[in-house]
DNA sequence: CAATAATACATCATAATTCTATGTATTGCA
DNA sequence: TGCAATACATAGAATTATGATGTATTATTG
């Protein structure tokens, strides 16, 4: 797991990726999805989630559709057409995060090199 | 410039790294630095570093040469032996954090891939 | 030479985001 | 039967970077 920091800025993201590659899924099932996929890396806390669907869902990039499963209702989310202009600029700023991540913490540049 | 959530918690990571590259620097002199070698895409605040040098200074990780050029005083920062151990820790949780985003951020498995 | 930009430090209130703690309830398993 | 897992939810706390603002010196440029 790693410090709480930085995984700032990285739930919205994942969330609308997960959704455009899977089409619905339930808030639990992100959970556990990103806790595999992660080799356990990355926990997101429902506290986190939760919450985080919600504002999506508000600012009309995600729409949902409640699926009663036994006695227990499952909350599926989706993403809209807002939601899915959304994704790729979300995810290609993480790319280009994760690249530049790589020139500043990569070997120094020696006279010999 | 990055969304500025996504840029938490790399701040610190990014100061032990290079005051252990550089040897000592000042916090103008990190500024510019950072900002060069991210090819302008990493635009650390003065209202950021300061405070996050004082903080790392207090905490024992830095400590500081006040030079005097011309009229002008330049705060010098090194790290101390407590700092020099966290170095790399530091990086390479970033290092590892980096790779993670690679895996969940690169392209979905499909069934023919 | 006067105005502006760059250098160089500093602090504080604000914003944004995630986590911890807590709660409810159902379902599966040992 | 009791515990773990499933499945949702919220509110307060914690963390960290930023914007705004301030002071002062030095270099540049019209």
């Amino acid at each position: 797991m790693y410090s709480r920091e930085l995984l700032k800025g990285i739930l919205k993201p994942i969330i609308l990726k997960l959704l455009n590659d899977h089409g619905k899924m339930y808030g639990y099932e992100i959970v556990q999805h990103v806790k595999a996929s992660s080799q356990g890396k990355v926990l997101i806390k429902e506290g986190s989630l939760y919450p985080s669907l919600h504002a999506l869902t508000k600012e009309g990039y995600l729409e949902t559709e409640a699926v009663m499963v036994g006695n227990r209702t499952r909350k599926y989310y989706r993403l809209t057409g807002k939601g899915k202009e959304a994704v790729a600029p979300a995810v290609n700023e993480v790319i280009e995060f994760q690249a530049t991540l790589s020139t500043l913490f990569g070997k120094p540049k020696t006279a010999l090199s």
